[in-house]
DNA sequence: ACGCTCAATCTCGTATGCATGAATGGATCG
DNA sequence: CGATCCATTCATGCATACGAGATTGAGCGT
């Protein structure tokens, strides 16, 4: 699972769960240089993963000024569930088509581990893992592109869970939706499973009612962490110095 | 519809352009430098644009070789009409419940143009109207994100009809059908809008047969082309230098 | 005491330079 | 005569430099 670990996807992938956990609350600025300082690269780097970071909607980043942690508005948040409910109807029905049983057991894992997360009151995993569930379930459809965009609606509901939704439950309310749609699934029965996800989506989208104002945050305190914690050390990571010839 | 013309968005309306009408075959090598010669403008922004070009599937930029134009697979091809089938029944549905009088007349315009152009035997421009028309339906769903994928969804079908499809007939069989679609949505008719555009996007999808090799093209003269047509002026741009104190 | 103007500062936008990795053509060997 | 290996060339990866726009804080005026 883990990357093969270009600095520039290290950022990208602790901005995101910065974001995520809310670690980096919705507006807090994020210039350009105090990123690259902290994962030792340049600007230009930087930019391209706030760029992308921008496109999966996790970031705003204005034509010229500082790019800040995305604050999706309520229109935007029924859009993203709208589409996403689009899809993962698709996404049920494509993979009854194309049913293997090794997709159950593929499936019941992935809840398991959320279960097992959850006990631990690993908030953050579970999280994780409950919206892995679905990105897994597009997987298993089989259509690369479909996967790609599960991925990027999954990503954007976190973080409007994240800033629309109560406090701690933080995707899911239980796995027991999910072992209900496995259930579905393996009967083959499209018009259950496609109504059990409609209506999981709804549970999931009817946390839209709190809001929160945009503290500011050490910046630096986070990027420690949360680059530590995937890149295996912590700390600033200084810029590699002209290497000697 | 013509951009406020930062030079970045010229180039990248110009290479998409030239890539959808097949001036620039896939495979197609992209120097960043050549490109940035002719837009005047350094690496570091033709890479933000060719970056962008990738996401949208119209160019394969592999870590450490010059770009190309993509040449999408049947794979792909399949994944991107299945994802896309689904979308426009989404879209359907929504501009359904959202019906207001003045989109069948906006919807009917679009047609009209189409046909016009296709009268003037401009083919490119009636297939880009052919396309429009379904980006415009889900624009008219009101829902942003959608309306954002389904124009991605159009472009990277236009690539591969421009690929595997036959020929002349770039994007519709003709308008005849989006006439039918456009009767079903004012008949507030869900099922058989759905149908129709169901049956619409076979026809389309059809065409997946033919395949052509990569032949060499004369990069500079068609970038010069179509960065003429779209800036209003010709030739190459030279770099601006430095400017007087 | 409050608001406005302007200057100092903080960032971004963009070009360019240097180093490294791919592509290519020629020379050599079988 | 053809294939392979190496050196040269080309194009990218990344950092950095410089100029310009945005931000903000201080000083002035009312």
């Amino acid at each position: 699972m883990t990357r093969p670990s270009p600095r520039t996807d290290i950022a990208h992938e602790a901005l995101k769960q910065a974001i995520l956990e809310r670690a980096l609350q919705p507006g807090t600025k994020l210039p350009e240089d105090e990123i690259g300082a902290h994962f030792g690269m340049s600007r230009t780097l930087v930019r391209a993963v706030l760029a992308k970071l921008q496109s999966e909607g996790l970031v705003d980043a204005r034509p010229k000024r500082t790019a800040i942690v995305a604050q999706p508005t309520l229109a935007e948040a029924r859009d993203v569930f709208e589409v996403r409910r689009g899809l993962e109807a698709q996404a049920v029905d494509l993979v009854i088509k194309r049913w293997k049983p090794s997709f159950g057991a593929e499936l019941e894992g992935l809840v398991r581990e959320e279960d097992a997360a959850r006990e631990r009151h690993e908030e953050h995993v579970a999280g994780r893992l409950g919206g892995e569930f679905h990105i897994r379930l597009a997987k298993l459809s089989g259509n690369v592109l479909l996967e790609r965009y599960m991925s990027e609606l999954v990503t954007r509901c976190s973080l409007i869970l994240a800033v629309y939704g109560s406090p701690h439950s933080h995707d899911h309310s239980g796995p027991n939706e999910h072992i209900e749609i496995i259930a579905a699934l393996r009967a083959g029965d499209a018009a259950k499973a496609i109504g059990l996800m409609d209506a999981h989506m709804s549970v999931v989208e009817r946390r839209a009612m709190h809001d929160t104002d945009p503290a500011s945050v050490a910046l630096g305190d986070v990027l420690a962490r949360y680059a530590g914690a995937i890149a295996g050390r912590d700390g600033a990571i200084p810029l590699k110095q002209k290497r000697a010839k």
